[in-house]
DNA sequence: CAATTAACTAACTAGTACGTTACTTGCCCC
DNA sequence: GGGGCAAGTAACGTACTAGTTAGTTAATTG
């Protein structure tokens, strides 16, 4: 009965695995980040890149791989960032500085990875424990800061008695909140806490607590 | 054929509007915080409660509505926490720690607001905004801030220059960070920022760092 | 150049999810 | 004590959604 020919799939996608398997990965993260891990349609995954669902499949398996890969590749981005910091001429007080500096700009620049680390906390970081490549490597920011901590010590400059892991958690949470939080912050309080013009005051208010923290006498405010 | 004779409904709920609104809140506000909003099941929520999806479309509207009241509920309470806080008659220094205190310790007793939060955020606050209760209100938390700023800058005891919005950004940053990155921190870290024996550690941490800030001499380390 | 396999497509399945319709039951007040 | 209405129930409908099955097309290689 007349039925259509056969569409001649000159419209199809080029063979190119690499390039499938990345550009799912990409799409993948915008959408994840974009509506969370259940909010995500594997469908919409595909049709964006004119692909079919059944690529995500045969890639990595399901939905739920497929965020692991999302979130495997986002933090292989940080380290690979993290690895090429070079704080070491820097005297210790400006090292945590512009340490604290180079998060802040992180977080500026990938609001995409702080919706996902934001995502994957509500999933209790399930798919980060699953995996092997995230869990069992750890950060060379904190190797860093662990080397600048214990120099400014020797000097004498850095007195607060704290460690490498709890002031990364302390710069980070200024980091995060700052661009996780803006919406809530934004609504409730009428300040935009991304607003370009008040970048610089933050990037520098972040420096200013950090270092009057390490450097400070505590003793006095108790 | 032989139907089976009607449900006696003996085992129906008690008519009591008010407890069955409540009820629905309560695990509503559960399930979303578990779940995230699109994770959450309208119709599990009902089955916790032993009453039917319909009486959520009764009483809320919808998912979406019931979401929003989840939330204008969530932040009345600690609204209500933050009107009852009383620090005028402690000195500058002493009711600014005293306050970082107290948020801190909200923080901690309200894993499920923080998670709520989060979501509302990956949202991009849509249902604050929308919500007049919400978007209009502010918090009280930002007047006594204020108030404490300006009686230590009076007194030449905080130096630094913020205002009551950011200061207050600073302390939520660190407290909400704690509790809702504390998953990904932890498989990523090894370290668990909300355990119960590192609890005063870091609550004593942010009221050095707070006070640190706000008391010393910024120009020190530039 | 033929056999093999990697890459890709379309259609389907089974289960799920929000929201609605139609109906029942108990309470309150005149 | 009965009319009226608030409170509650059950079952349905439509749309969606993760994952699967079965088959096709292009590249590679012996």
């Amino acid at each position: 009965m007349t039925a259509a020919p056969p569409p001649t799939h000159s419209s199809g996608r080029q063979r190119d695995a690499a390039r499938t398997r990345a550009e799912i990965l990409d799409v993948a993260t915008e959408e994840f980040a974009r509506l969370g891990y259940t909010g995500a349609r594997v469908d919409v995954i595909a049709a964006r890149i004119h692909t079919t669902k059944r690529m995500i499949y045969y890639y990595f398996g399901g939905k739920e791989q497929l965020f692991t890969a999302v979130l495997e590749r986002a933090y292989a981005v940080i380290r690979q960032q993290e690895q090429g910091l070079d704080v070491g001429h820097l005297d210790p007080v400006a090292a945590i500085r512009r340490l604290a500096e180079l998060t802040f700009d992180h977080h500026e620049e990938h609001p995409d990875f702080i919706r996902l680390v934001s995502i994957e906390n509500i999933h209790e970081a399930e798919h980060i424990i699953g995996s092997a490549t995230l869990s069992e490597l750890s950060s060379p920011a904190i190797e860093v800061i662990g080397r600048i901590l214990e120099e400014g010590r020797a000097q004498g400059v850095f007195t607060a008695d704290v460690d490498a892991v709890d002031l990364h958690a302390m710069i980070s949470s200024f980091c995060f909140f700052r661009v996780a939080n803006r919406h809530t912050f934004g609504a409730l309080f009428g300040r935009d806490l991304t607003a370009a013009d008040r970048r610089q005051h933050y990037r520098t208010m972040l420096g200013d607590m950090v270092l009057a923290y390490l450097t400070g006498d505590t003793a006095r405010e108790r």
